[in-house]
DNA sequence: TATAATTTGTTATGTTATAACATTATTAAA
DNA sequence: TTTAATAATGTTATAACATAACAAATTATA
């Protein structure tokens, strides 16, 4: 079964995606028993601001004064922000872009890959076994152990295509 | 059919595999009309020096001094013969490390990928045709465009499996 | 040889990410 | 409910990766 975040290419209330998933990351950090700090939920409302992966100093900029105090929240911040929202599984770094973005199956934790659009950035988060089963039974055959996966596809999605 | 390369996990006449790589670098470059400068066949071979993949800098700074002029190359030039190398198909860049990697099936273009182990950086290049056709069909299911894919696994080689 | 095209040199800077240590806020224990 | 421990954030500095812009040298071609 193929599943994929079919929004990213519609338009669509976007504020919508953010608010969904917002209230999945406060569920997820209730769980587990940790903290959705103001900053976390900032860098994570940044991240999920849009389809495109966003990169860690467009956080930085976007932040640009902290709510609270005023301050101007500065880069190590926002990466121990994004730190924290990797290792719960709330956002992807997305290699070849140096840059982040929401978790569109948030239950789906591993074997996740994505179309990443070279024209319009848009990126989308796709799920199915097949990739999963043919990295695993490849890897296996030459004694490797699998651990994580970095799959991501470049190209044109399907509004681009259209243009060319 | 799977081929991947093996030798990254054994004990070999690793100078054999620079050869061998070199002379098919030439060949390339014959056949292209193109130049492998001494400066791009140094930068090949800082590459090609293991089957781990090598950082810019670290070329930078294992190429030291021009031994032409006696000048230090300076990374823009290394740079350069990375993205020379890169054009003309015959090295990898390895996006989760920001690092390059010899080319271990020139013949072989686009469906590769490539086993990273965690522990020693021991990286193997993999071809086969069934994940090519896996990503593809899905892609195809949404209607994205594929031109480049990054697929990289992280996880342990058979040598540091064994130790763990 | 003159001209064009390619390659390299050089300086500076942009971009992404983290180390190290101080301070503040929150939680848990006494 | 003060106290100690833990977690989070602030702050400064710098590491690591990459490219822009322009000058000089080298190589190919007319």
């Amino acid at each position: 079964m193929l599943a994929y975040s079919r929004l990213a290419y519609k338009d669509h209330d976007h504020d919508q995606c953010i608010v969904t998933a917002l209230k999945r990351a406060e569920a997820v950090c209730v769980k587990k028993h940790v903290r959705l700090t103001a900053i976390r939920e900032h860098v994570f409302k940044e991240v999920w601001s849009s389809h495109q992966p966003v990169g860690a100093y467009d956080i930085v900029d976007s932040l640009a004064l902290n709510v609270n105090t005023g301050k101007r929240i500065k880069a190590p911040s926002v990466y121990r922000a994004l730190e924290f929202l990797m290792k719960h599984h709330l956002i992807h770094r997305i290699s070849t872009l140096n840059a982040y973005i929401g978790r569109s199956f948030p239950e789906k934790i591993y074997n996740n890959f994505f179309l990443i659009c070279r024209n319009c950035r848009v990126t989308a988060e796709c799920s199915t076994d097949q990739i999963n089963n043919v990295i695993e039974h490849t890897a296996e055959r030459t004694g490797f152990l699998v651990e994580q996966q970095v799959v991501e596809i470049i190209g044109l999605c399907p509004e681009c295509k259209k243009e060319e």
